[in-house]
DNA sequence: TCTTGAGTTCAAGTATACTTGAAGTGTTAC
DNA sequence: GTAACACTTCAAGTATACTTGAACTCAAGA
């Protein structure tokens, strides 16, 4: 069975390993084994859960709701309308929050392009553009 | 010329009116005018500052960067070059946000199916799916 | 007139998510 | 064998972004 330490999954994650301690110190990472000197060793358990605890990350998700999330998974038959409920929230907040990014995007593209205008102005010394005929 | 109260700001961008007060504070709202009982009272200058601080906000961009935008903004010529690299950035790690996020939003939908299956098969007393199947 | 509601300033407090420091142990490189 | 490095625990500190509380002013409605 692949294991890792500390450092290894420190680099897998980009994460410092101070963070990898935090989370099993909260509950976020459990089962976390040790060595004769107490070192940690991850496993491939720890893989998954942490990439089901970056991907909730990016997306915005609280870490309170990450620890009711693996709280939760602890007894999926007695949990599973809750872990539903919560997981298809979090599907319909994340898509509202990408399609609410690409508008943003779009704002910040023309932003791009207005100071980007203003820049070739300054250069040939000609009238600066106008905010709303970029 | 219209002009906007505090509480209308605060509906308009759904936000506490403590917290306008606050991006008063820390120079992100700047020239918010008085009537004669020290009300304040807000422009379209504002708006249009408010829909870029919630832009940059939406897109993951921190207060103390928001707040370096808006000090170049003040003297467009002499930072143009500044603005733009602040912009161009900007726009580049939206993007990336919003890749991460969307190849995200299929793991979390792939966790949605898996959790669907797991409660079809506890109603049916049929064999769990398996996370790779689904 | 009195109370309700909206606003004011200023300082202090809070929530979230880590991060750092101190003091120590064990393993590898020369 | 000793220095450098990686790791440990535990408590305390930090960064970011607000939020709340206290004490007050002002205008409108019953």
């Amino acid at each position: 069975m692949k294991t890792y330490t500390i450092k290894e999954m420190s680099e897998l994650y980009h994460i410092p390993a101070s963070t990898l301690r935090y989370y099993e110190e909260i509950g976020l990472l459990v089962n976390v084994g040790r060595t004769a000197n107490h070192q940690r060793i991850y496993t491939d358990e720890h893989i998954v859960r942490m990439d089901g605890i970056t991907c909730f990350k990016n997306t915005g998700l609280p870490i309170a709701q990450i620890q009711e999330f693996y709280r939760y998974e602890c007894d999926i038959p007695a949990n599973i309308d809750a872990i539903i409920a919560l997981v298809e929230k979090h599907e319909a907040d994340t898509v509202r929050q990408i399609e609410k990014m690409q508008s943003d995007l779009l704002h910040i593209r023309h932003k791009v392009r207005f100071y980007q205008g203003i820049k070739k102005a300054i250069d040939n010394q000609t009238q600066w553009p106008d905010w709303n005929e970029i």
